[in-house]
DNA sequence: GTGAAAGCGCTAACAG
DNA sequence: CTGTTAGCGCTTTCAC
């Protein structure tokens, strides 16, 4: 591996300068500088981050910790969060945790180990004790899409999941239909539990009574969203319209439809959040 | 930040001992490894990994180069690859370049400045000469869906494109349709082409001449193939089937299809790759 | 405008 | 079984 030292040698400077020149942290003369660069250039230097970042207290990373990279929703949040962040220099560390509390702890010990100057979270269940190290160390902390129990010192981004919910089913009931069935997130979540309540409130709001054979809780994966729809329509009275509280559960849910020889209708097919 | 030194000092032993007892690298008294881990406990010590890694030279880092994030396609192959790594104790790097050389040649400068361990890359053009450094450094290099001239040393996992393309246009043809236009991705890159290549094949073994108002070449993404299909449909004599060369293009096709008031047949509507 | 030297937190000979 | 010591490659004070 080609150093600053090697640099140094090759455009006869010592390597000090060689740094200020690379870093442009304080004036160089021309010509020095032309040596310097020309060195790079013939040896192929390219300067080591790891060891700068050792000595500097900044390594350039930000880590992203996602409970489920496979919903195209976040790999799309994933890619936002990458360009802006590759815009200014940053690298991204991305860790999916599988809704998984154990692994998450793992993705905070891993990236707290890495010493990333930010992270950013979409937690997969309740908080987690270990986010407090962040705060501790005062490395920048987002909590995205889903709240943590304790947590509240951290920037959050969330989107109106009760409100949405509930004009959602109000909508549908406005529509006449009557027996709406849920398949709901888990309610650990922010967006599990928030969806939910939507969904209750807007049963409220009609007047129309709660009945638990059409709330089914699964896991925002697409499996449990195929697996409930087919409780749902194999019930003795199945509901009338399924609402399925995310994309994956939806498409589950919809291949259950389909597989039972039922049509879905069109307009109805896609989800974003 | 609690370092090595200050658990020795806790612990009343030396730091070599500290870390021997972190790593585990050589044996250590019960008591002593005892002493040690209480201290880390204590002071809620975490091995800082940058100093780490520039000591040991190996950062237990992969870089992922992706050419598109969005793609979920991609995603899924993102999710796949962190999950292998996790377990193994690495942590990934990604960047997407979004189909820019520029950015590209970027983000290599970034994965071998970082040291990282190896790399894998979805490109988005046709090679690119700095990927010649992973060879001179000896970093393990994984090529994805898309193939680099020039690159032939590094491992390559590609998808049968042409058989594929072939085998799916054949298909088309042998269900009596003779019209069909394709939206072929860019011929820079692997799947662009062979995919492209595949069709061409199909109407040689169909007998069916070539019309080079059935084929126009988009950029893989969404926008690309609801431009090219509005373009098809509003053509004189417009194609009977389109064939969208990858998924995203084959959604942005489907939007103008709709939107030109033309159903799309049921069963056609997914695509994977 | 330039350089010498210390040290970031850790590992790994080497020595006992 | 344990400790001393010398760096890894870089930045940054301090001195000239």
């Amino acid at each position: 591996m080609v150093t600053i030292k090697d640099v140094a040698r090759e455009a006869g400077v010592s390597p000090t300068t060689v740094s200020y020149v690379i870093n442009g942290t304080r004036s160089v003369s021309k010509e020095t500088q032309a040596k310097v660069l020309r060195a790079i250039e013939r040896l192929g230097y390219r300067p080591n981050t790891i060891a700068r970042s050792l000595r500097s207290k900044k390594t350039y990373t930000v880590g992203l910790i996602v409970c489920d990279l496979k919903n195209p929703f976040f790999a799309e949040v994933l890619q936002g969060i990458e360009e802006q962040l590759n815009e200014k220099g940053y690298t991204l560390f991305v860790v999916d945790t599988n809704y998984d509390a154990e692994e998450e702890e793992r993705a905070i010990e891993a990236l707290l180990s890495r010493q990333v100057d930010g992270a950013i979270a979409v937690l997969g269940g309740e908080g987690n004790r270990n986010l407090k190290t962040f705060q501790e160390r005062n490395i920048p902390l987002v909590l995205l899409d889903k709240r943590a129990q304790g947590e509240e010192w951290a920037d959050t981004v969330l989107v109106d999941n009760r409100g949405g919910s509930r004009r959602l089913v109000e909508y549908i009931f406005s529509l006449g239909y009557r027996r709406v069935g849920i398949i709901a997130g888990p309610l650990t979540t922010t967006t599990g539990r928030e969806r939910l309540e939507g969904y209750l409130e807007a049963l409220q709001s009609f007047s129309i009574s709660r009945d638990d054979r059409l709330i089914k809780i699964g896991d925002f994966r697409r499996e449990s969203g195929y697996r409930i729809a087919l409780d749902f329509l194999s019930s003795p009275s199945p509901p009338e319209v399924i609402y399925a509280c995310n994309n994956l559960m939806c498409l589950g849910a919809m291949e259950a439809i389909r597989e039972k020889g039922i049509r879905v209708p069109r307009g109805n097919r896609s989800s974003s959040f």
